[in-house]
DNA sequence: GATAGTTTCATACAAATGTTTGAAATGCAA
DNA sequence: TTGCATTTCAAACATTTGTATGAAACTATC
C-alpha cells in the first residue's frame, strides 16, 4: 500500500462520473477508462462494483453529517445549548443546498454525487441509507429542545418538509428553471437556504394559536422579505 | 387486432412486476414470465422495452393530469372564473398523494408504480417527465388569476415547494415512518393533503404584509377540515 | 374451405457487463 | 543482487439482456 494512486483515481473517476451520468449509465469499463487503469483493478482494490459505490457513498455522507452537525453545534453554543429553530433548520438544509446548487460546480463533484445517489436507488447505497434516520433524530432532539412542548408529529413532519424541499429544489432545479423561465435564480444558494428555512420553521410554527402573533411575522420579515434575483 | 389480450397481460404484468420490484430488476423475461406470454411478444407489441415503460408511464400520467386538471376547473367553477389559491394547490397535490398514498396501496400496482416511477428515473420515464412542464403551466396560470400582482417568482417557488412535499412524501414515506416512530400517519391522506396545502400557500403568501392578518389564521384553522374529495 | 393478414412461438444473435485468471511488472527488504 | 509480496495488465469467461428471425398457428373474409 506504498501509493494508492490507482484506489483513490478509481474513486475520483467513478465519483465524477457517477455524479454527471448516473448509476444506470456508468460501467466498470468507463470508470477505469476516466482513470487511466486497468480493467481488473476495480476488484482488486474494493472487491467488487458495489463495494465501490458503497465507500464512495458512506465517505460522502460522513462528510456531509460532519458539517451538518458541525454547524448545529455550532447553534448550540451560540444560543446558550438551545439552538434557535431556524439556526437548526439552516444547519440541516445549509450544508446540502451550498454543496449541490453552488456556481463552483466543479468543486461540487462529491454534491452531484449525493444527490444521483438520493435520484437513483441503488441497491448498495439503499443498504448504507438506512442507518441516515439515526442522523436525523440528532436534529430532531435539537428542534424538540427548541420547541418544547409542540408535539412530536409537527416536529417530524417539518423536518421532512425542509428535506424535501431541499432535496427537490436540487432534484428539479433543471425544471423549475424551464418552468420559470430562468425567473428562479437557483445560484443565489443563500437565498434559497433562508427561503427553504424559512418555510420550513413556518411549517413547524403554523400550529402556534393567532393569540402568540408575534412569533410568525417576526420570522418573515427577519428572513429573506427580499429574494430579489 | 381482435383481442388485446396478449398486450394487455404483458402491460398488466410489467406494471406489477415494476412496482414490485423496480426497473432495474425486472426483465423482460420476467415480465412474459408473469403474463405467460411469449418473449418475443413484447417486441412485437411495443417496439421495444423502454416503449413498454412509456405506455405504462404516460398511461398513468395522463390519469393523474386529467384528476388535476378536474379539480382545477371545479375550483375555477366554484370560485366564478378565479379558483381560490388553496383549492389551487389542493388539485395539484391531492391527486397524486391520493393516489400513491391511500391505505388501499396494497392493492393499487398502478400507485405502486408511479411511485416507483418517482423514486427511480429511467430514461423513457425522464424523457416523458420533461413535458410535464406544460401541464404545470396551466397551474401556474391558475396561481397568477388567484393572486394578481404578486411576483411571478413566489409563485414559481411556492408551486415548486408544494410538489416538493408531495412527491419527497411519497419517495420517503418509509423513512418518514421510521424516524417518527410510526407517529406520522401516512394513512390520513385529507390530512397529509391539508398540510401541504397550508403550507405551501403559507409560502406563497410569506412576503404579505402583516396589515392583512387575516389571510394566514383562516388557513391554519381551515386546515383539517375541509375536504374536496 | 382457400387465402391473406395477424399473432404466437422457439430459437438464435449480438452486445454489454461484472468478474476471474495467470502471467508480467513493480516495489521493498535482507 | 535475490527473494517475496504487492500491484498491474491483457485476455478470457460466464451471464444476462434486449432484440431479431422465420416458421407455425391462428383468425377473419371471401
Amino acid at each position: 500500500m506504498a501509493s494508492d494512486h490507482t484506489r483513490s483515481a478509481i474513486l475520483a473517476a467513478a465519483e465524477r462520473l457517477y455524479a454527471d451520468r448516473g448509476f444506470g449509465d456508468v460501467t466498470l469499463r468507463d470508470i477505469v477508462a476516466e482513470a487511466n487503469v486497468n480493467l481488473a483493478a476495480v476488484n482488486y482494490h474494493f472487491g467488487s462494483k458495489d463495494e465501490l459505490i458503497a465507500e464512495l457513498f458512506v465517505t460522502r455522507s460522513i462528510q456531509t453529517n460532519r458539517e451538518r452537525l458541525n454547524e448545529l453545534r455550532a447553534a448550540e453554543e451560540k444560543g446558550g445549548g438551545r439552538a434557535a429553530i431556524e439556526d437548526i433548520m439552516r444547519a440541516l438544509v445549509g450544508p446540502t443546498l451550498r454543496g449541490c446548487l453552488g456556481p463552483d460546480r466543479e468543486g461540487s463533484t462529491a454534491a452531484r454525487f449525493m444527490i444521483r445517489a438520493s435520484i437513483e436507488s441503488v441497491p448498495p447505497i439503499r443498504r448504507i441509507k438506512n442507518r441516515e434516520v439515526d442522523h436525523l433524530r440528532k436534529f430532531a432532539a435539537a428542534m424538540r429542545r427548541a420547541m418544547p412542548g409542540r408535539d412530536d408529529t409537527e416536529l417530524y413532519w417539518g423536518l421532512h418538509f425542509a428535506l424535501a424541499m431541499a432535496h427537490h429544489t436540487i432534484r428539479e432545479k433543471e425544471r423549475l428553471l424551464r418552468l420559470s423561465e430562468g425567473k428562479c435564480n437557483l445560484d443565489d444558494v443563500r437565498a434559497i437556504i433562508d427561503r427553504v428555512v424559512t418555510v420550513s420553521v413556518m411549517a413547524l410554527t403554523m400550529g402556534d394559536v393567532p393569540s402568540k402573533p408575534a412569533v410568525r411575522p417576526t420570522l418573515v420579515h427577519g428572513r429573506l422579505t427580499r429574494q430579489d434575483l
